[in-house]
DNA sequence: CTAATAGTGTCTATTAGACAGTATGTT
DNA sequence: AACATACTGTCTAATAGACACTATTAG
């Protein structure tokens, strides 16, 4: 009989797309993720997810999505929930529980600036053994840290991600964003959801990029395509995208 | 920044097995939950999921394992968190989130009586076109309520349950129910996790009779044996189950 | 005997992977 | 010309569904 206090905080990943020196291929995709400064204690200075204290009137999606607002400008962008986050010491000011929310966005909708503590970081994954490096870069500073796979349950298929060395992420949230980036990949491999990362209009090249890009493996182009043509419409546009052939432009086609 | 109540309620699922009028068949088998009579307000008298309050150092899952123990007697049972109920108006005591957790039971391995106020109910499910028709029965009471499946994203497979017929569950227990039974399914499908519902020694038939119930289809006989047959050890041990030919008692294999 | 489940085998349809081969742009 | 991707086609391997067939028990 305990009262806590109630917050959220946002996975907002989108998908950055980069020339690189090879102007004849196409350029390279990253996985990003949106954090911001804290401009207060504590952990003042240091990068941290977006989020907030969810109000008295109002429920944690809510508070989600007024936060995305505020930080992107975008609305009603499709949310799905992580999970909570509810270790004793995670705030030091006192007992607080996270209820965190991943919201996937396009960034070429992004017409205004995102706000000024917001920075987009570059995710890359490292994976051995048990062990994994992640790596995130804004392009000037750099945070890393590693994680240790752990299986909770064989039967449930079950892992947690245990932060094995850490960087000066704010409060648990290395922890968050690995969890929230498995549950990306596992969700991008069941659902259609990599299309929230899409722009309206895209080659099956690029889709099959941020495909291969999430799901940390190169895909085979064939069968990519075969299985990819019943979730998509062509469009009969063409694009250059570099120095090779043009291809259709298609678009996510709703099922019935 | 406002303070909260932080509850847990737990779905505890089992497997009954009854023995019907036909004496050649097998006994059927039913997916049951373990509900509490409130013995005090809000809601005094009806039935409701087992749960409490998150006490001071004390996280969600640590909360939850104690209310399993007190209310079966078992301990170390592996959970997953089902989510997390924040609705304003969701205990009229005032402001309280609830993070739910699924436990998964052997019921043959309960030894002591489960506790006084507690009492298992049998679930059946009715699917119709959109509508969902879940009705839990003791035997004696019965809980009949209505969901409406409605999409939330075609892109991200998510589905919301929202109820249309109300039973008198307490609190919002009926939506915390459907949303872990679909849970359940889902987890069903793609992991190992029934074998936490079964006896450490079963029969290939038996096991089938729970994945069809949960699955809530008719499972092809050959396909069935075939896929199953990499995850269960043959015993040797053979067993009379009714009126027909005897089966060779399996356990789980666990992988690598 | 019959009903009911246990267990095996075989044919077919579907799907994923491997990979060759052609097309068409830019550098 | 060389390179890089776009796009198609074909062979093969793996897997799921359909279904027939045999085995063995209790009623």
């Amino acid at each position: 009989m305990s009262k806590v206090e109630y917050t959220t905080d946002l996975l907002i990943f989108g998908i950055d797309s980069r020339e690189n020196d090879n102007l004849r291929s196409l350029p390279s995709k990253y996985l990003s993720i949106l954090l911001v400064r804290r401009n207060k204690e504590p952990f003042k200075g240091q990068w941290s997810l977006p989020g907030g204290y969810v109000l008295e009137n109002e429920i944690a999606l809510d508070a989600s999505q007024r936060i995305l607002t505020k930080e992107t400008g975008l609305k009603d962008v499709y949310m799905q929930q992580v999970g909570i986050y509810d270790s004793i010491k995670r705030d030091p000011r006192g007992r607080t529980i996270s209820s965190s929310y991943m919201a996937l966005i396009d960034r070429t909708l992004l017409k205004q600036e995102i706000s000024m503590d917001a920075c987009w970081f570059d995710i890359e994954l490292q994976e051995n053994e048990d062990n994994i490096n992640i790596k995130l870069t804004n392009g000037i500073e750099k945070i890393n840290y590693v994680v240790k796979r752990e299986c909770i349950s064989k039967k449930g298929n079950d892992y947690d991600y245990r932060v094995v060395e850490h960087s000066d992420l704010a409060f648990d949230h290395e922890e968050i964003i690995i969890r929230g980036i498995m549950i990306l990949r596992d969700k991008v491999w069941n659902t259609d959801i990599v299309f929230d990362l899409m722009p309206k209009e895209f080659t099956i090249g690029q889709l099959k990029q941020v495909y291969s890009l999430i799901l940390g493996k190169e895909l085979v182009n064939s069968a990519f395509r075969r299985v990819i043509a019943s979730k998509v419409i062509e469009t009969g546009k063409m694009v250059k995208t570099g120095g090779h052939r043009p291809s259709v432009l298609c678009s996510y086609k709703e099922r019935d």
